[in-house]
RNA sequence: GCGCCUGUGGCUCAAUAGGAUAGAGCAACGGACUUCUAAUCCGUAGGUUGGGGGUUCGAUUCCCUCCAGGCGCGCCA
């Protein structure tokens, strides 16, 4: 394998720095972390760093006077680099050979859809769960951001080389089934014209209806007027299940697989709370007080202390989500990371406690907080409470739009601002999506190479092409921007933020529009079309490539 | 009252772990199809980064304070 160019440059800059400390004997706790940046000014270079300024505070020193100094120590024979210069307050500027640029073309070609991969997380574990809603009704649009978030949050995280498994955590059993058993059972005697009166907190949506109606279907009045526990059992079990299968198939057609679907009654049937409890009691976290069983969650920074057992002996859910987090760790990930929706943000700093409570280090678990989607259509704004039945559901959103535009637009923005999604804009405004605007930049792609098979120009792996004619201003910036995809997957697994991607899938297919508009691929010239061919293709490489973490597909017309 | 998130051109958002002249798209205006897909490209205009202080070589980014919006503060889930 070769030697990232960064890492190369990381090195020398190390080297003149270390001569530098024993030469004059400055005193030094740490080299800061080098960071090696692509300037956004050509004039300032190929890549730039700012660790001389970095460096001022702790040498007491002018950053121009340390930049001289590291600059003059440099060693650059055999380098990759070409020159070096020093400009600003302190910034050293590097120019490479362009040799590099080509480099990077036959690194493409050489690891074809691995190219864009990193090593980052060698091999650990992490379990991302989220969506896990309450099986109570369908996925709204809000759940949808999430399921995007998640969704390509571990397709980043398995890029950069981390074993990622996702998971959904179904909450299926408690008052909130019961009750959703109930509402159901209401409305089916209702049809069969049986008074009954709904529950005061029931679930009121359209779904609850088609569900009744499901159940005359099958069963008829077999239930009619009946109220034992077999009846209510049946109620409960059939809706779980119905709604269940529907959350199932949207997270599918929404392109979002679940490696584990985990049953919270899974965990009361194999009595795992006693044994939670007591590890708690044994570790000095529980005490009683006015009949209840509290965890002394304050001890670990939260706010005040959590009932787990009420005073009627039914655990919180919060003594659920303890359970399922002990057992998360018990299947042995190095890291959790939780993704929950903004309401649900009061929550953290319990479910933190608990895990330290339990004995885990403080960062064994993140929560990573996703904002509300306000979605508007006809102009104004639609709410989402799945009790009062009044939504928009994730199922409406892909048909009305698609899915990959759902997704590409849940994911265009950062997940923590809470975004506005105007249905109306997302449809009349399909022609100018941006999702079209990069989809295209891959279909033209497609296209070109197409055409260039049918005229006959193949371009043989084994024989050389002269890159060096990749010489225009657009194709250097194209193959720039192809560059660095590695460090866009790295930064991003690294602040878990993938729109860090979706930005630059937008700004790749930008290039390549540009790149497209001035010079032509397939010409008389038969070495530069070759040459643009591999140009091009490997462009496609990295489009596919990042479509690909994101779950976005990659059509080769449109 | 306390806590979390947000505040950037008319609108929707970026800004790479504090870096160089704050960038895109939409909307507005003016241009480019005899071409491998015009679902594209080029140009013009648009900013006291909510206000005020601080930290330093440098702040949209970090700290304090105020203002505005969203969301939470249960022996609900």
């Amino acid at each position: 394998m070769k030697i990232d160019l960064a890492d190369q440059i990381n090195e020398i800059l190390l080297d003149s720095i270390k001569k530098i400390i024993r030469q004059d004997n400055f005193q030094i706790k740490d080299i800061p972390k080098m960071i090696l940046l692509i300037p956004k000014n050509k004039s300032h270079g190929d890549l730039s760093t700012n660790i001389a300024m970095q460096l001022s505070r702790e040498l007491k020193s002018k950053p121009l006077d340390i930049a001289h100094l590291i600059v003059s120590n440099l060693d650059i024979q055999d380098t990759i680099v070409d020159k070096v210069k020093i400009a600003g307050p302190g910034f050293i500027n590097f120019w490479l050979n362009e040799n590099w640029l080509y480099k990077i073309l036959d690194e493409i070609r050489e690891q074809g859809e691995n190219y864009g991969k990193v090593n980052l997380g060698k091999g650990k574990r992490v379990q991302v769960e989220f969506v896990s809603v309450n099986p109570t009704g369908p996925l709204h649009v809000g759940h949808g951001k999430c399921a995007a978030v998640g969704d390509a949050l571990s397709g980043i995280l398995k890029a950069a080389g981390y074993e990622v498994e996702k998971e959904y955590y179904i909450n299926d059993q408690g008052k909130q089934i019961d009750i959703l058993g109930q509402s159901v059972q209401v409305r089916y005697n209702n049809f069969l014209e049986e008074k009954r009166e709904f529950p005061a907190d029931g679930y009121k949506g359209e779904y609850i209806f088609d569900i009744a109606k499901e159940i005359i279907d099958k069963f008829q009045d077999k239930y009619k007027g009946r109220d034992d526990k077999e009846t209510q059992e049946f109620f409960k079990v059939f809706t779980l299940k119905k709604i269940l299968s529907g959350i199932k198939k949207d997270l599918k057609d929404f392109g979002v697989e679940f490696d584990v679907w985990f049953s919270e009654k899974s965990l009361y049937e194999q009595n795992k709370l006693q044994e939670v409890i007591e590890l708690l009691q044994q570790r000095g976290f529980l005490y009683e007080e006015k009949g209840a069983l509290w965890l002394k969650s304050t001890v670990f920074g939260d706010e005040k202390d959590r009932v787990v057992i009420r005073e009627n002996n039914i655990p919180t859910y919060f003594a659920s989500d303890i359970v399922y987090h002990q057992n998360k760790y018990q299947r042995g990930f190095d890291k959790v990371i939780d993704i929950w929706g903004a309401d649900h943000h009061g929550y953290i700093n319990r479910m933190k406690a608990a895990a330290q409570a339990l004995g885990y280090s403080e960062d064994f678990l993140d929560v990573l907080i996703v904002q509300f989607v306000t979605l508007i259509k006809d102009g104004k704004e639609v709410g989402m409470s799945t009790r009062g039945g009044e939504f928009i559901t994730l199922r409406d959103l892909m048909r009305e739009v698609g899915k990959d535009v759902a997704r590409y637009f849940f994911l265009m923005r950062s997940y923590d601002s809470h975004t506005e999604f105007d249905l109306d804009v997302a449809k009349s405004q399909s022609m100018e999506n941006p999702v079209y605007y990069i989809q295209y930049a891959y279909a033209r792609i497609c296209s070109i190479i197409k055409k260039a098979e049918q005229e006959g120009i193949k371009i043989d792996k084994n024989k050389k092409v002269n890159l060096h004619l990749l010489d225009k201003e657009e194709e250097i910036e194209l193959i720039k921007k192809l560059s660095s995809l590695k460090e866009v997957v790295r930064k991003s697994a690294l602040t878990w933020k993938p729109h860090l991607l979706t930005t630059y899938l937008y700004d790749l297919a930008s290039s390549f529009h540009k790149y497209y508009t001035v010079h032509r691929v397939i010409t008389e010239d038969k070495e530069l079309t070759k040459a643009r061919l591999i140009l091009i293709d490997c462009t496609r490489m990295v489009l596919f490539n990042t479509f690909k973490i994101l779950g976005i597909s990659a059509p080769e017309s449109m």
